[in-house]
DNA sequence: TATATTTCCGATAAATTTGTCTGAAATTAA
DNA sequence: TTAATTTCAGACAAATTTATCGGAAATATA
């Protein structure tokens, strides 16, 4: 469905919203680290993101990455998965024709109008707030790893 | 959404499903013909297909592969997709988690069950029968080429 | 200003997918 | 039985995607 790149990117993204709404810059490390991906990669995928406008980043030490509270209210997922996969998500045709409408169909294409609608309606209107928040409510995860439960030792 | 070889594999199977209804074999040759696809790499997939039940093939002379006319309708979309591309397509976590469910949500996990749900839906219920003769009544294409159109020279 | 930290950028490498080539095996028919 | 046709099978090659590496650029702070 989406390539490892906008897995990744869709994952980072989401985290870095969710330390915005902290206050907080994420950095390159604490990204990677938290949904488990490959750092190098990562970075690639980061300056991607930032070229098109879905993160800002800041150089230097403290630095990092970090989206303004009106962009994670205005940001779509779709224009996330956009900056990376381009558009061939919902709107090519399940067969590969460069060219499939109504008029010149391919054999899957009546049956796969609503599958993409839904899909394109649905990536156009989950903000990344939302993906955030339910992040934070710990209604969903962003990784498979146990949370380090600090354990303070008494001596 | 599917791999390249799983469009060729879905528009060769209809292919063979058409001519089969016809009490025609479909070679390689004329496959990757009609499908505009790749021969050697059409072959390979062929194969494939073949190995997992979804046609018949026979070599020699006038050799070719076919498909019963029970199996034409017994046969949904859902096996070839899964013969070639196995289940990921409809049952694989958006964000490419190994496990991914209600108890440990990925931030996509409820926006897809109903899409993926459709998809599935979709392809189970969607027979060779049905995709061979949509295109035989010319409701829906298999390539984007010009019918050579037969011209008689008077001389 | 010097140093450490962090992102940016280009080249390279590994893995996967897509595609090619060559010859063997099977089968029909002259 | 020989030749022609067709699929089968494995090795190889090209293209794309995924991932790594090294150093440059930016910036905070000591």
């Amino acid at each position: 469905m989406f390539s490892k790149a906008c897995e990744y990117g869709i994952k980072a993204t989401a985290y870095v919203a969710l330390q915005s709404l902290e206050e907080k810059r994420a950095s390159l490390m604490a990204i990677a680290n938290e949904i488990n991906s490959p750092v190098a990669f990562t970075a690639k995928i980061l300056q991607q993101l930032t070229k098109d406008g879905i993160l800002y980043s800041i150089q230097g030490p403290n630095g990092g990455y970090n989206i303004t509270k009106s962009d994670i209210d205005r940001i779509k997922l779709s224009d996330v998965v956009y900056a990376i996969d381009g558009d061939s998500v919902y709107e090519g045709c399940a067969l590969g024709f460069e060219k499939c409408n109504s008029e010149m169909p391919c054999p899957l294409h009546k049956k796969f109008i609503g599958i993409r609608q839904d899909l394109k309606y649905m990536l156009e209107n989950t903000s990344l707030f939302e993906l955030a928040t339910e992040i934070e409510l710990g209604l969903t995860y962003l990784n498979r790893l146990k949370k380090d439960i600090k354990v303070v030792k008494y001596s």
